[in-house]
DNA sequence: TGCAAATAGTTTAATGTTAAACTAAATGTA
DNA sequence: TACATTTAGTTTAACATTAAACTATTTGCA
């Protein structure tokens, strides 16, 4: 029996079970969330949207792919669903030939609302089942978990 | 402008926020994850060998796909792999015989342990950024979230 | 007992993702 | 300026997953 086993690896059993929890409340949650959503939006198409509609100003795919943590293959799927359903504008780049713009629609923004307010009824249950205060309280610490992965990658 | 507006939009904005951070804190680490697995291991295999090797007894591959949340069909295709690589062994059920009984094997105990070991190193950077108290103080609330979205589920 | 309904597992088609190869354009440097 | 390198985006093959159809067996009940 060496030290490792002794000291070590408990540790990594607690944080085992923090990715493990993590991992089974994004696949139910995010379950939930796209059967709720509107107009075959998937979470990435909503995600997208969501993006823009807090005001956020116009991007370029591959920005877009940085900030979802998704491959530029999977932000290239992503986007055209969105353009082939109207929801948002892909535009060349002025002076880069190379480059994309893209921003939301008109019809993209009421896609949003529309999508906002299904999801907020179809998590209407948790709400009441969590307090704001339960749930905000957790965000720094996860945030903090985020960036540090997010910035450590390997 | 009504009271929806008013009330209840900002709330949502906070438990958004929440699956988002878990979302991305899933697909970062899973990533770290899958790419230190030996033995062309993926999460879901890992998975089933690691709730074998915390001694729970054997089980069917419908247990399993509800014990992991996934299709009875996704669990097919993980146990498939597992049988393939001679780390679970997989009987009939005696009197079932419709049934299953799915067994962690001696190679894949030692695939466990060797998995174990690698995914320690992956994140021996991640250990030592976060102290064990800072983790542990997550789980007891991240657990009662993941309970109450498992059992009520639509 | 007989037969409809439920259950365990597999298979299939569709989908979203990744990694890697590829095209086209921009950059930098000799 | 010329040309190697880098960068933006698309395409491809591979793969894990889901939902739904399917087979085989068991259960429940009239």
């Amino acid at each position: 029996m060496n030290s490792n086993e002794n000291k070590h690896q408990p540790d990594t059993a607690v944080y085992f079970r923090l990715f493990n929890e993590i991992g089974i409340i994004n696949q139910l949650s995010s379950n939930r969330a796209e059967r709720a959503l509107p107009h075959g939006l998937t979470m990435s198409q909503f995600g997208v949207l969501n993006h823009f509609s807090r005001g956020l100003p116009p991007k370029s795919p591959l920005d877009l792919a940085n900030a979802f943590q998704v491959t530029k293959g999977a932000m290239t799927n992503t986007l055209k669903q969105l353009e082939g359903k109207g929801f948002v504008d892909i535009v060349p780049h002025e002076t880069d030939k190379r480059s994309k713009i893209v921003s939301i629609s008109e019809a993209g923004r009421a896609a949003h609302m529309d999508a906002q307010m299904k999801l907020a009824k179809a998590f209407e249950d948790f709400t009441q089942a969590f307090k704001l205060e339960e749930i905000s309280d957790q965000l720094p610490m996860l945030e903090k978990i985020r960036i540090w992965l997010d910035e450590n990658r390997k």
